[in-house]
DNA sequence: CTGAAAGCGCTTACAG
DNA sequence: CTGAAAGCGCTTACAG
């Protein structure tokens, strides 16, 4: 079937090729276009990328070419000869977690609307896949990687720095100084949230807290406790309660919460799934929200106005976090390396007051 | 700064040519391999496609040096010497739409497990998006794409089949005779619901539908109303109602519900988040659900199972969908063209039972 | 304003 | 089992 001389004409042989290759090669390249339109494919070529330099007569005759032959370029060819790729990385841990969506919609939003593309993955909390992500994104060439997991590896990141690619991370203060990191300040909702309470009378708040090995986790709880100190609020031992950031571990530590005595007469949660959790063992308790117990969650995830009451919580923006990473990946793209470092974007929170709030039941005041 | 003569040494003119890429360009490529290993280029090829013809010694030094150099194939070039890219396009209407990130999940896992990558876009409804996106994905010359869409527009999906990339539609029946689709089958869900409710001795039943110009909207409908039927069910008029296919849309409709007498004792709704609303909606109007209403949902959204009481829903499975999609891809790609075409997956609904159905109330028989 | 030619980093048929 | 060489489809410095 080979027995072609070496010195096979090139139409034949790209024949050779395609038929070996997967039926989706079209066989429309810039050489037919140029063909057709009578120049060379260094006109083409120029046409394509919006050269100044071509006759407008030429360029207007080439356009019309590859519109009736619906030619397409090959970004693998011109990628190689550019050396960039047009192409970030976008990884996340969890795409079913609510709080992602908003954050991918708007990162992907930011690079369609410079022409770059966006590979898109996720760790599923698994650290070994987060090497393989990075691994990945480094052999497709992409031109930045925003990795917005909740916890990441050195190692894996390391893979791409290695190879000059530009990262940028989502609340890593361990990290902060070898990478660009997008830090979330949760100082203002957390005081914002305690000023909202004893506003209505609230003294006695609880906090549901998570595992205490996430990061984010304990960075909420220390802004809690020092809104709740700048307010005079005492954080008793036992309304501080520990959940697994579910709905299910909302659920049994509003259950413990609710036997104690005194009983606490508002709950601010880590995030919103404990909220809601929080909420359904509420109401199977037989209380009212808001006017049995107040209840604050985190994240304003879209889960937050659908409940009944509707929750109020501290909204942190996924679009702020996603136009920061954005941001910070086209900077270190254009600026080489370290000069002119532009600072780690930083992303506030603040409170949204809707219908889980209220004064505190009169007789419970003790 | 060009003054080089033509001739330039490939060592310089690469790297003038470095000078001028962004960063990312790690100057590692298979030569520096084949070099420091004492081999040639295609040997070091052959070990990382895992060729059997390379003497395992051999192998072995190669894999040695590529992990001290850290070296990571550059998949352009491959890409543009294999005339494909292990890439796969995924194109959703609204990733922040809660139907689409298990969808999107179960996808990304597929292709991963079989070492493809998927760029993924969204359409935010809108048409000329539909080809801009389709477009992208012709140009980086993916094997395949999945228009998880639920408009699609003909024109858009010529971009991709022009180009002999397989593509695979979500529920589109008047395109099902010239591409792949994945077909939904709304009525054993929808039978199953009507005979829950049924079974509790309800008769007054209700249905909120959606926008006509839907598709899937009105087949979601004419599997209500065949169910219906087939229980002796007859669907007043006035007990058909439509929403926007949001919460605010299900509230709306259930407040309208509500005013009317006799009213009916159950409702069923054409997606999940309009359930959400009717029964914000009905606890509004101070009902209890599901003891003076039984509602049901479809989709089977994750928030359906957060609700207080948790919805009684018809689940639509994402996994299924995906997994139809991705499998569907694959085949068109080995089988070229027409050749022993795959049945059109088909996806089936059933009810789940949860806690917002229940015996109607006595009273409200008249 | 335009073209000829080189080269981006791979893979593979062919010839040993 | 291994290497030399061609070519995938582009872009661009250089020379007109």
């Amino acid at each position: 079937m080979h027995n072609f001389s070496a010195r096979v004409s090139k139409a034949m042989h790209r024949h050779e090729i395609a038929s070996r290759q997967s039926y989706n090669s079209h066989f429309m390249d810039i050489q037919q276009v140029a063909k057709r339109a009578g120049v060379s494919t260094a006109t083409v070529s120029r046409v394509i990328n919006g050269s100044t330099k071509v006759r407008p007569a030429t360029a207007e005759r080439v356009r019309q070419v590859i519109a009736e032959l619906n030619y397409v370029p090959n970004t693998s060819a011109r990628n190689l000869r550019m050396g960039r790729s047009e192409l970030f990385g976008l990884v996340v841990s969890d795409i079913k977690n609510p709080f992602f969506p908003d954050l991918i919609d708007a990162f992907e939003e930011l690079a369609t609307a410079q022409g770059i593309d966006v590979i898109f993955t996720h760790t599923n909390y698994d650290r070994d896949r987060l090497a393989t992500c990075m691994r990945r994104m480094v052999e497709r060439n992409v031109d930045g990687i925003a990795v917005m997991t909740s916890e990441v590896d050195e190692p894996a990141i390391e893979l791409a720095t290695r190879s000059h690619i530009p990262v940028v991370l989502l609340n890593q203060p361990a990290l902060e100084s070898r990478y660009s990191t997008i830090r979330v300040e949760y100082s203002r909702g957390f005081r914002e949230a305690i000023a909202h309470l004893t506003k209505l009378g609230h003294r006695d708040i609880a906090f549901l807290t998570g595992p205490s090995d996430l990061g984010s986790v304990v960075r909420r709880q220390k802004a809690f406790q020092a809104a709740a100190q700048k307010y005079g609020i005492y954080l008793r031992k036992e309304f501080l309660v520990t959940g697994d950031m579910r709905v299910e571990g909302g659920r049994s530590a509003m259950e413990k919460l609710l036997g104690l005595k005194p009983r606490p007469t508002a709950l601010i949660t880590a995030n919103d799934l404990m909220a809601v959790g929080a909420m359904q063992a509420a109401h199977s308790a037989g209380l009212r929200i808001p006017e049995d117990i107040s209840i604050i969650g985190f994240d304003d995830l879209p889960i937050a106005a659908m409940m009944h009451p509707q929750l109020t919580t501290i909204h942190l923006s996924r679009r702020e976090i996603a136009a920061g990473a954005f941001q910070q990946l086209v900077h270190l793209l254009h600026k080489k390396s370290s000069a002119d470092p532009l600072p780690d974007p930083k992303v506030h929170t603040h409170l949204i007051v809707r219908g889980s709030t209220a004064p505190p039941p009169s007789q419970s005041k003790s």
